[in-house]
RNA sequence: GGAGGGGUUCCCGAGUGGCCAAAGGGAUCAGACUGUAAAUCUGACGCGCAAGCUUCGGUGGUUCGAAUCCACCCCCCUCCA
């Protein structure tokens, strides 16, 4: 969708970090002046990790991953680096609490869920600046611990780690610690840019903002270990203009993982975007170029209507992610909801919006009370909560709205003589068939 | 190992024998208003239609009655060794 493979030469293009600063994504650059130079004289090889800390990658990772792919469109080699080793210890930066570790089992299999989704945005076959997948664990696991604590421990000075940014909370904070294992991630980071840096001569790093403590760290380690100049740069974190956190809905966390939050979610989600967010978030997790989106919001802000932004953004992040296909079955289902009449849908239509990946369920004739139906499909949590959604007049079901709390999803009232489109509140859909 | 401080409902955090299903704030959800925004206002926020039932780290105990008192245990933090 994206042309890649560029030489690193085409100057006639803004260089990367003009690119990214006119997006407002540079928050931090180590390396000044002479990164710019350094980045317009040659490929060079940049590195981001990410850490298994669930099975999936979740939209908070697209920051830094789109920044790789950016890298790699502006002719450099970008390396993908799968965190099998700092994910064991898990990374204390900002975090006001220890956490607690995952099975060595778990994190493997994470480490292979992740593989993938680090790999669908980035160009494997392009020549020279092909991405690589690479996963710490490869130059860790075997290292042993006095070799580890004499070769790589003695460049670092205590002193120095404890003035950390990141970690000043936790020895500061009253009622909580940090442990050794923790405190010891920063070392592991910054061994692997030093290690990228010996074995793909690595030179550039990017993280989130909160990484800037172990990013630096890494250089520091590089230059002396290898007596090499390496350089770092720091991505904003995607916050919000209310101050709520990005990346959470009711339902949970927005995955990339299309198993567990759907393209239609994932479609929805990006669609609810607030006006405050909506362009920010343009610059950040899309394509278009920064004078693309000053132009949208020019338009916006001189029409009357509702903005076009969120709509030009969900449908780019969507596409991005879940292709066209998912893009397609999102809007699909999206219309089939938000704009049409309900109960004037064919049972084609509905077929097509289950295979969408709406949320479905079946139900039998002998539990379609509606309130038994509301907590069966997790629309309500409690009967207690189905009634009173009922109460407060925020259910419908194929459009009618519910206000009896005995009321029944009877064949005789189901679309096509089996659907029900369940409606809780404004936006939330399920599906339910009922079987004989 | 020693001394001290803690563990309360999703989170923070009050509560030190009955007035406690437990203050307050945050988050979340619903409704009104809207643009499937934001802000604002209203309501809900352990379970149960209800009577009532189950909660305050765990287990036992004291008491008519315990989140609150006692015993033991588990976990966390700070300082000292």
């Amino acid at each position: 969708m994206n042309s890649s493979g560029k030489s690193p030469d085409s100057s006639s293009e803004k260089d990367i970090i003009s690119d990214l600063q006119s997006r407002n994504m540079v928050v931090q650059l180590a390396g000044g002046d002479e990164l710019a130079a350094h980045l317009a004289e040659a490929r060079r090889v940049v590195y981001c990790g990410f850490d298994p800390t669930a099975s999936s990658l979740h939209i908070g990772s697209m920051v830094p991953l789109l920044a790789l792919k950016r890298f790699q469109m502006a002719g450099h080699k970008p390396i993908a680096l799968v965190g099998g080793a700092t994910g064991m210890i898990g990374d204390p930066s900002f975090k006001d609490s220890e956490r607690k570790l995952n099975s060595t089992d778990i994190i493997s299999d994470w480490v292979e869920q992740l593989k993938p989704q680090l790999s669908q945005f980035l160009d494997f076959d392009c020549g020279e600046n092909s991405a690589l997948l690479v996963n710490n664990l490869d130059w860790t696991q075997d290292y042993d611990v006095l070799s580890f604590l004499r070769d790589v421990g003695k460049h670092f000075a205590v002193n120095a780690m404890i003035q950390k940014e990141s970690v000043k909370q936790r020895l500061e904070r009253e009622g909580e610690g940090i442990s050794f294992t923790e405190f010891s991630y920063m070392i592991l980071q910054s061994y692997d840019f030093a290690e990228l840096n010996k074995r793909y001569d690595c030179t550039m790093q990017i993280g989130g903002s909160d990484q800037w403590g172990n990013i630096t760290g890494g250089i520091d380690l590089t230059r002396r270990m290898h007596q090499n100049q390496v350089f770092g740069a720091t991505l904003p974190l995607v916050t919000k203009a209310d101050g709520s956190k990005f990346g959470k809905t009711e339902s949970g966390t927005i995955w990339l993982d299309p198993k567990k939050t759907s393209p239609y979610a994932f479609y929805q989600f990006w669609l609810g975007t607030a006006d405050a967010d909506v362009y920010k978030f343009l610059k950040f997790f899309t394509f278009l170029s920064s004078e693309q989106i000053d132009e949208i919001e020019a338009q916006d802000k001189a029409s009357d209507m509702k903005p076009q932004a969120q709509g030009i953004l969900a449908r780019e992040v969507t596409e991005l992610v879940h292709g066209e296909q998912g893009l397609s079955a999102a809007v699909r289902i999206s219309e089939a909801l938000f704009s049409g009449d309900i109960a004037s849908l064919t049972a084609e239509d509905l077929q097509q919006v289950e295979q969408d990946g709406l949320p479905c369920s079946t139900i039998s004739s002998e539990s379609n009370g509606i309130v038994e139906v509301l907590v069966a499909t997790e629309l309500a949590k409690s009967n207690k909560m189905a009634r009173e959604f009922i109460g407060n007049n925020a259910v419908s079901v194929n459009g009618q709205l519910v206000a009896d709390q005995d009321f029944a999803l009877t064949q005789g009232k189901a679309l096509h003589t089996q659907y029900f489109v369940l409606k809780r509140g404004k936006k939330l859909f399920h599906l339910v068939k009922l079987v004989a």
